[in-house]
DNA sequence: AAATGCAGTTCTTTCGAAAATTTAGTCTTG
DNA sequence: CAAGACTAAATTTTCGAAAGAACTGCATTT
């Protein structure tokens, strides 16, 4: 198995092969849970994780150990795990929460940014764009597989814009609200006609670009209200199950 | 501290027995790092920290897991775990971090803030003043369990003040961040005469409890320059281990 | 009927050993 | 003598089964 430098859990880190099961199963969870493979909410059992995947036990656990600190996955003491719940209130703390990290983390880009770093986000700005048009030329229908190199563009666009702030505390908590979030981004994006979105997207990336650049306060503005548009637009479009009664345990 | 910092993680942890062994190795690993009895920098092998601990392998790799994700542990995939080192700049990213997330806390807890709220902050100022009190008239020197105690006292008085901020992510970053900055204003405690302070810590806090309560944004700047202070002290008397060439390994 | 108590079952958690990998040491070779 | 190759030891990672706790359904009691 080829190694991988062990760098932090980043969202783009999936690219080399893991060391070790651990790290697959990581991976693997991850992934169905933020794409909702596995269903928000629902337990999940070790022999099922065990026959879906193929990893034994203590891969599994390892994975959902790391899964839970990363506030996709719940677990009580030994009653085992399940997959965190989606809701209005915890969408709208993460993205609150985003947003307030983001933006220190943009002004400290915009304070030490040097040339590279203008480069960069020039750059990914570019391949996110040459992704959209690419996309509503080959088909009509967003799939599986373009959503998810959409993403990616989409996550290095964004990451470029904060990646000189200095700090790798904020760069990590971005990358995990950034994971948090795109559960409830994805499903949906899915399925949804290309073009159709009433929204110029990417307008408003053009306009968080050139503030940045600009190095003008208005980009944590601009970036602070794209955000809360994407996840207003998320609250008023997707079906939110309400919290069930059935599935709230008293602790003892 | 009585509330296991992430209170997140498991419904009934809190000051009780833990119910797992998983959860108990996670406490004394937490608590021997933060206390610097397992050193900075150290390499953490499974095999000494079973005899060490008396957990077996499952339970203690399942607690650095853990640990990994907040910052304390560090791990590379086929090598093992380390106590995470400590540095100047992971002092001052962690003070800095924090010092945006309990801002931020502070201000919605200022703006939603009820009586409870309010009372709970008077409450817990008055039980750590008789703390500070108690501690100078029995000895002094300080030692490891008033330190405990004293500890835990300071943690409610901060804590109370973001408590009302209503979103359970920053109050889980402000606790993850109290921990990880532990581990450097610990070491400065111990053994320190007491009353010896240049600062008075104590009016510190009363000033940043009255601002809290007149709903004042100088609680804002106070709460801030009292954690930038905390941390000049403490990176002016820390012996600060010089960043080893030996210990840096090249990821293949 | 509601509450209590008691098996049997399901599931999580833990253990100890086996497998896989890295590390250290030794020897060889150019 | 440095670089490489091989071997042995140390260490991590993984497995599968055993142990322990929670859940289910049913009978019993109030």
């Amino acid at each position: 198995m080829a190694t991988t430098a062990g760098g932090r859990r980043i969202a783009s880190e999936g690219a080399g092969e893991p060391a070790t099961l651990g790290e697959a199963a990581y991976q693997h969870l991850r992934t169905d849970i933020v794409a909702g493979a596995l269903e928000a909410g629902k337990p999940l059992r070790l022999e099922a994780l065990r026959q879906r995947y193929g990893f034994s036990f203590s891969p599994l656990r390892e994975a959902l150990m790391r899964l839970q600190s990363e506030r996709l996955v719940l677990s009580t003491a030994l009653r085992g795990f399940s997959v965190a719940p989606l809701s209005r209130d915890e969408m709208n703390d993460a993205t609150e929460t985003r947003i307030l990290i983001e933006s220190e983390a943009l002004r400290r880009s915009m304070r030490d940014g040097d040339d590279d770093w203008e480069a960069a986000i020039v750059a990914a700005f570019h391949a996110l764009s040459l992704q959209v048009e690419r996309q509503s030329r080959i088909s009509d229908e967003v799939d599986a597989v373009d959503m998810h190199a959409m993403d990616e563009r989409h996550y290095q666009f964004h990451r470029s814009l904060i990646a000189h702030c200095g700090s790798p505390r904020l760069l990590d908590l971005a990358d995990q609200l950034y994971v948090e979030t795109q559960r409830y981004r994805l499903p949906c994006l899915v399925g949804r006609v290309a073009g159709t979105q009433a929204r110029d997207v990417a307008a408003e990336h053009q306009q968080i670009m050139d503030a940045t650049l600009r190095r003008s306060e208005d980009a944590v503005r601009h970036l602070a209200e794209h955000y809360r548009r994407t996840a207003a637009t998320i609250e008023a479009s997707m079906a939110w199950p309400l919290p069930a009664q059935s599935d709230i345990r008293l602790p003892r």
